[in-house]
RNA sequence: GGGUAGGUUGAGCAGGUGGUGAGCUCCGCUGGCUGUAGACCAGCCGCCUUCGGCUGUGGGGGUUCGAUUCCCUCCCUGCCCA
């Protein structure tokens, strides 16, 4: 059984460890934080601009939200951290009591490409808003999220493409724990924990490496970077493989940074993936997919037009309690502020409490025999696959 | 009734003054989206047997080797005047 772990701002306690007989990586834990508990495997939905697109807390409360993400690099840029601060702080300022996680703006080194130039010291990179120049380093990224005030900072990072060329992981993964060094001496706040961030790219030993680099500072909890890009899926688990049996005895959470489908998100706590993120349960909700169990529906297909049946029957959302199909459809052939709504309510509603089964599937004892129905849509969990058997 | 401007693929348009009109935007159809520059992007969107072929510029007729273009006539629509 492996000891709590206490921070000043975090505190991870393991409620159903993994079974010793190896068949699952899977394990139940609870993380408290300045803003309240996590109980994990868990799923947080990203609210990049201060808010989770097209709802409001109450929505996301009602999904059953636990913690949300933010961004540091955007709220930076607009409308401030400075001026966030000043407001009372980002829980404040977005009307959410519960916990927050901030993404460094590490990933923005990679998604805004053209816009920034890395050097030793940090990023130059212009602003996708204005144009205009800024500049991050590992201190200013922590100074922004401590202004911003959320639960978990995140370490300044430089991630890559998982496919990029061994030498331009390997100096990027160097630098990064550079990085995550001086992340940790810049972090002052005793109510906000620090993560690190674990690259590596897909290379074993570079991935080992960088686990063991970052899990021999004291941060409070272990993210892993660099996934969820243009990896094939078995690459992807191929990579936790080697990750987190390096963190078996570690008693800090993992978080797997940008994985959000459904079949990723099982596949993942299988191999021992503590927290999740990602837009994606969102985004393709306010594109039109809705998830379901089973599927996906594309609510801009015209057979649902006629179609007077909930998206989902068993589902409490305010989508599925009160609205047809039919009208779902309309919404979005109208471009109608609703759709994006009620279709985004649904997915993260749907999501959250897929993260409920997972647990109560874990806490029984029968994780993943239990998740069969959704085994099937994954369609990778094998029974020779057990993640323990290989590791 | 007179005058005038028009009629182009579901809608709205561009273009075309005798030498091969399938171009655009909507709408529509189908995919995609994973630490959010994303209520977005991509493909298709006249017909067929689709690396090609056929049809198509309001209807009919005429001139011509060849007509969307020139001529005649008819129909329809907007506006102005009676």
């Amino acid at each position: 059984m492996i000891a709590p772990f206490a921070s000043g701002a975090a505190r991870y306690e393991l409620d159903v460890p993994p079974p010793a007989d190896g068949s699952t990586r899977a394990r139940v834990g609870r993380l408290t934080l300045t803003h309240g508990v996590v109980e994990t495997p868990q799923f947080m939905p990203v609210g990049t601009n201060a808010t989770v697109k097209a709802l409001s807390p109450d929505d996301l409360r009602d999904a059953g939200a636990s913690i949300i993400l933010a961004n540091t690099y955007h709220l930076y840029l607009r409308p401030g951290h400075e001026r966030i601060e000043r407001l009372g702080g980002l829980h404040r300022f977005m009307d959410w009591d519960r916990p927050i996680l901030t993404d460094s703006g590490g990933f923005q080194v990679v998604s805004l490409g053209d816009l920034r130039v890395v050097d030793e010291d940090g990023v130059t990179f212009r602003s996708h808003l204005d144009g205009s120049i800024h500049r991050f380093t590992p201190e200013h990224a922590i100074g922004v999220q401590e202004a911003l005030g959320s639960d978990i900072a995140v370490a300044f990072d430089q991630p890559v493409y998982p496919s990029s060329p061994l030498a331009v992981v390997a100096e990027a993964t160097e630098r990064t724990h550079r990085w995550a060094e001086r992340s940790l001496a810049a972090h002052s706040r005793e109510d906000q924990a620090l993560f690190g961030i674990v690259q590596g790219g897909l290379d074993p030993e570079l991935r080992a490496a960088s686990t063991r680099f970052i899990a021999d500072l004291p941060v409070d909890g272990i993210c892993i970077g660099g996934l969820a890009g243009d990896e094939t899926a078995q690459q992807r688990d191929e990579t936790l493989d080697v990750v987190v049996p390096l963190l078996a005895d570690d008693p800090r959470p993992r978080y797997l940074m940008g994985l959000g489908s459904p079949a990723d998100l099982l596949e993942a706590v299988h191999r021992g993936i503590d927290l999740f993120d990602s837009v994606l349960p969102a985004r393709v909700a306010r594109n039109g997919q809705l998830w379901v169990p089973g599927g996906r529906l594309n609510m801009r297909n015209q057979r649902f037009l006629d179609d007077p049946e909930p998206v989902q029957a068993d589902c409490p959302c305010l989508l599925c309690r009160r609205f047809s199909r039919a009208y779902l459809a309309h919404l979005f052939r109208a471009k109608e502020l609703l759709a994006y709504r009620l279709a985004t309510c649904h997915n993260l509603t749907f999501t959250l409490d897929f993260m409920v089964r997972i647990r109560a599937s874990i806490r029984a004892g029968t994780f993943p025999a239990t998740m069969s129905e959704s085994r099937v849509r994954a369609g990778r969990l094998s029974s020779g696959e057990a993640a323990g058997t290989s590791a």
